[in-house]
DNA sequence: TGTACATCAGTGAACGCGCGTTCACTGATGTAC
DNA sequence: TGTACATCAGTGAACGCGCGTTCACTGATGTAC
């Protein structure tokens, strides 16, 4: 090796972090080539020597989006006693800054229609991601009901979150988004404390 | 006049009609105009003779799709017997068919991510028209709650129900994405079911 | 320690192609007489 | 009723531009001696 070890490594890491942010903003049909690697301070001739194809690029990105974003609500529940966890889940989800900032905020909010839209594998890799988000969300449901019932329940309350979410992101007026916010995060509460079914 | 009196405006609903499904089915930024102009079956060079621009389109087509949607929950109402209605529309719009047909489906569903980026006006007639679903929700509802309260509540109860949508539309899994249908079923009764703050 | 050399991450011109938009034209239609 | 004409919705070539991708090259780096 002439160069130091993993600088190319570096390299690949740091246009998948940008990418995912980048997609989270604009969109993933939205973005070219050229301003993924300059969001990362190259020209775009280096890219194939880091991925084989713009959509090689996409795929890695919303990983990595989808880890930042469970990493994100993970950091939120530091220091939080256990009997306060689920409401600080929610109203980390769902908090005006969350809204205001696309770029680092959770990717399936961001680009959930879109990534419905890409190929199985894609599809695969992110849904392990939402995975991931409800299995934060799962402990911190009341106790009872079945492992099924239980992960059932923890994926539609995220996907009620996502939704609050980005409607607030799509009201133009501050005051109606405001009102959005504080509505998902009553529905979120009715969700979770709803009966179960089975003991 | 030459030619028929309304030709042209025929012509122009055709390409908002067809524009409003590609836009749900490929996604707004995906498209171009020669993909719409030929999806109503003409060429794009008529396209400046109907719309100011892209972006123009792109308004009256995702209005136009609101509206469809609406428009196919009330149809889904008819001949319901008062006290199911609320399981019906809850049914009609997590059924597997709707979750199929992105293209004649729910345009929130479909678009949300991508309309949170448009400018203000276009996300104001699209924020009215998720207002007239929620429009079509809000009676249904238990009875209670202020005005400000059963609105805010629909609105979450749509957030809730669109998001379920999109994730059992994102996951790869046919099992998993059924779990999903069912799963935002029971959040959507837990929502409306939940005490109402106010009397 | 100093110099010649090999490596290879990153550069930027170039490829064919589709984009949004413009515009001179075509030809089907309805009108006038 | 038949013919000449005016209208104008729709056509398709063309504009400059950015797309994804390829590739010959550059020049900073670390190695060999």
């Amino acid at each position: 090796m002439r160069y130091g070890a993993d600088r190319k490594e570096q390299s690949r890491r740091e246009i998948v972090a940008r990418a995912a942010e980048r997609l989270r903003r604009d969109g993933i049909a939205a973005v070219g080539v050229r301003t993924l690697m300059s969001d990362a301070g190259m020209t775009h001739g280096a890219f194939y020597a880091h991925f084989g194809s713009r959509d090689d690029l996409v795929a890695q990105a919303l990983e990595r989006a989808i880890e930042a974003t469970r990493d994100g609500l993970l950091g939120h529940l530091e220091n939080v006693p256990a009997e306060h966890r689920f409401e600080a889940v929610v109203d980390a989800y769902l908090r005006p800054i969350h809204r205001d900032h696309v770029a680092k905020g959770c990717a399936a909010a961001a680009l959930a229609p879109e990534i419905a839209r890409l190929d199985d594998e894609t599809r695969g890799r992110f849904w392990r991601g939402v995975g991931s988000l409800a299995d934060v969300i799962e402990p911190l449901l009341p106790p009872g009901g079945s492992d099924d019932e239980r992960r059932t329940r923890a994926h539609a309350l995220f996907a009620s979150l996502m939704g609050s979410l980005q409607l607030a992101r799509a009201v133009p007026d501050a005051a109606e988004s405001e009102r959005m916010l504080a509505g998902g995060r009553d529905a979120a509460l009715a969700i979770a404390r709803s009966a179960w079914s089975s003991t």
